[in-house]
DNA sequence: CAGTTTCGAAACGCTTGCGTATCGGAAGTC
DNA sequence: GACTTCCGATACGCAAGCGTTTCGAAACTG
């Protein structure tokens, strides 16, 4: 992907524009259209590029998207850290508003259905958005184990499907706008339920 | 689809035989490889069926799609009526051992996921399938309500949300197989939550 | 048996997308 | 200025899949 460029190579150099464009053109409809729907052609034309451009740096379409999707930044967020339910409910609201605006929450709803055919595309996606959220989640609700507001015997990770997978859930069907009640609803019966 | 049979046609009558093969074959692939890679010609294949014979009975593979899905029945289970928690376990484990195993989980798991293409589909999958179970939790909890187990400003929809879709997100998912101890442990948690 | 319709098999034209090749011009290095 | 590499545009060969057509055989009716 990237090369050195510590040494010079006679002739033109690539584009780096170009490069950019290319990987931002292909997370955009990936966004739109999925993996399956995702050709080439359609990437270079949203490029502004020729198709050969595009084949030059990558051998095709797998490993370009592939790129694209190692190339993202997760926004870092962390909540405020100060009680158990109001950082609970900070994580919860963030994901909620990524997932139904802008171009992640498309690429997330895409890859978590093209996951099916594409295990590889999946993991990686996993790896760089579910887990590290999934981590501050994990580690708030060991902090209110701590503090004993939270059985200590409760599966953590099934306390977190139960705040996080309603949501998903919401915006990959109905497609209705999850409300912030609706979200405090979850947080709080599912506070309520593994209270000691 | 079906035809009157009342007047006979002269000429070879079709084989509903090969109907019932076409049909077959296609929620099969269906099933397994999803919308978009399904094909009319892997379709006849797997039928033991000439192609012609397809496209005699349905103009395409859209139509063909949506035949074979709303030919298809529920298994209609009914709880069995005891405690608000007994039902609700008895519906999460039936629904948990469906979509683990057989063609219909592999169904439901690709329609979720085809369903951003084709909503039309997916529409006909949740009226078949989702609309009715979600009734019968519906009547469950309402009854809960009744009795005093669950406080009665509570959502119910959302609630039903918070049962089911931890379960469906970790079969599309991880895909480790959900045991009977962490149904428990939603069920359980969830009416502690609602509980007044 | 004559007439009609379906069946399987095969071939066809059409479209889409892939990945490659060619070519003149642009952008750099020596 | 000679050389090298990249760029855009275009065309190409290839494969897959759609929906159609043709054809001889099979099935059923009168």
């Amino acid at each position: 992907m990237i090369e050195a460029i510590t040494e010079r190579r006679p002739g033109r150099p690539r584009s780096a524009a170009a490069a950019q464009a290319i990987l931002d053109a292909t997370l955009d409809l990936l966004a739109e259209e999925g993996y399956l729907a995702l050709t080439v052609e359609a990437v270079a034309a949203r490029a502004g590029v020729a198709k050969t451009t595009v084949y030059r740096r990558w051998a095709g379409k797998d490993e370009l998207v592939m790129d694209a999707l190692c190339g993202m930044k997760d926004l870092e967020r962390v909540p405020p850290g100060q009680s158990v339910r109001d950082d609970l409910l900070y994580m919860l609201q963030w994901m909620r508003s990524v997932w139904v605006a802008g171009r992640f929450g498309g690429l997330m709803r895409r890859l978590a259905a093209d996951g099916i055919e594409r295990p590889d595309l999946y993991r990686e996606f996993r790896a760089r958005f579910v887990a590290p959220r999934r981590a501050i989640m994990r580690a708030i609700i060991e902090r209110g184990k701590d503090e004993g507001s939270i059985r200590p015997d409760v599966d953590v990770e099934w306390m977190i499907a139960m705040l996080v997978s309603p949501i998903i859930s919401a915006v990959m069907t109905h497609q209705d706008p999850v409300t912030r009640r609706q979200v405090d609803f979850i947080v709080d019966t599912v506070l309520r339920g593994v209270a000691p």
